[in-house]
DNA sequence: AGTTTCTTGCAAATAACTCGCGTTTTTATT
DNA sequence: AATAAAAACGCGAGTTATTTGCAAGAAACT
């Protein structure tokens, strides 16, 4: 997972063409680090304790980030916020119903139900982003 | 839409082995009503006005009906709830990034990706629900 | 270096739920 | 139909997740 230098994550930022700010780098790094998408108070407890950044700063670097479609945001109908690092290649996941499990599985890719899914659509003529999540309960949860 | 009458709606709570409470019952009518997945905002709203019912227990009666499987919720990364009656055939959205239009698209079954996702898995062994969400600009944002 | 524009911290505000508890309704049982 | 137990309800208060205003600080442009 460490195939992103400190370097390749500036040159994210600035192709995004965003602010290359010390806060936002950490943000981003921290979720390159990741292999499942993390609660926002995860992010926040971990970057205030090792750097002191304040909890507005996070969620205004989560929506900047996200919105130059660096990161994922994923709900999962938990009520909050989860993020992860956006590679470009398909990723989805399975979540528990019952504890906080989240298992991201790589290589799946769905394009051709999206497109037959905008083939059907009255109201969209194309798309940018899509998920697919799987529920049900984790192996320990079962 | 209407092929659900007053006592289809009952029968589905008791077959679900909810009380039949008048509430209840006016949640799930409302929601089997909805072309597209509704926010509590708008049940609320509505169901406070038509029948004076309370928001926590428009809450509580979302949380029950989706526990028996009956309603679906969805998030959207709207940071709040959206629900739909649950038909149990196939049927996901396409959601503008910009308003909020959401528009449900039936028939169009990702079972066999489902059945994919889980043989890579190694955290689960059974799934009991999924969800795909298409995102973009429709027409009107576009 | 100077200027503009964006970012940040802090505290306060808002949005979206959730809970405690006394009262009422539903359901099961006589 | 009356009775009792269990579940649901209303209301107000509380909690959690997130957002905002503003003054000060940092990044990018010239
Ligand atoms: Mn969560
Ligand atoms: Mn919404
Ligand atoms: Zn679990
Ligand atoms: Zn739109």
């Amino acid at each position: 997972m460490a195939i992103y230098s400190k370097e390749d994550i500036i040159t994210l930022l600035q192709e995004a063409g965003l602010r290359v700010t010390h806060h936002r780098t950490s943000v981003l790094s921290f979720l390159v680090k990741q292999r499942a998408p993390v609660t926002v108070y995860e992010m926040i407890d971990s970057l205030r304790k090792k750097e002191g950044i304040d909890q507005a700063t996070v969620y205004r670097n989560l929506t900047s980030l996200q919105e130059a479609g660096l990161i994922k945001r994923s709900d999962f109908n938990h009520g909050h916020a989860h993020y992860e690092f956006e590679t470009g290649r398909p990723s989805h996941q399975l979540v528990c119903n019952n504890c906080e499990t989240i298992e991201k599985i790589d290589g799946i890719s769905i394009d051709d139900t999206v497109k037959k899914m905008l083939k059907k659509s009255k109201k969209f003529k194309r798309t940018t982003t899509h998920s697919m999540e799987i529920y049900g309960l984790c192996k320990s949860c079962a």
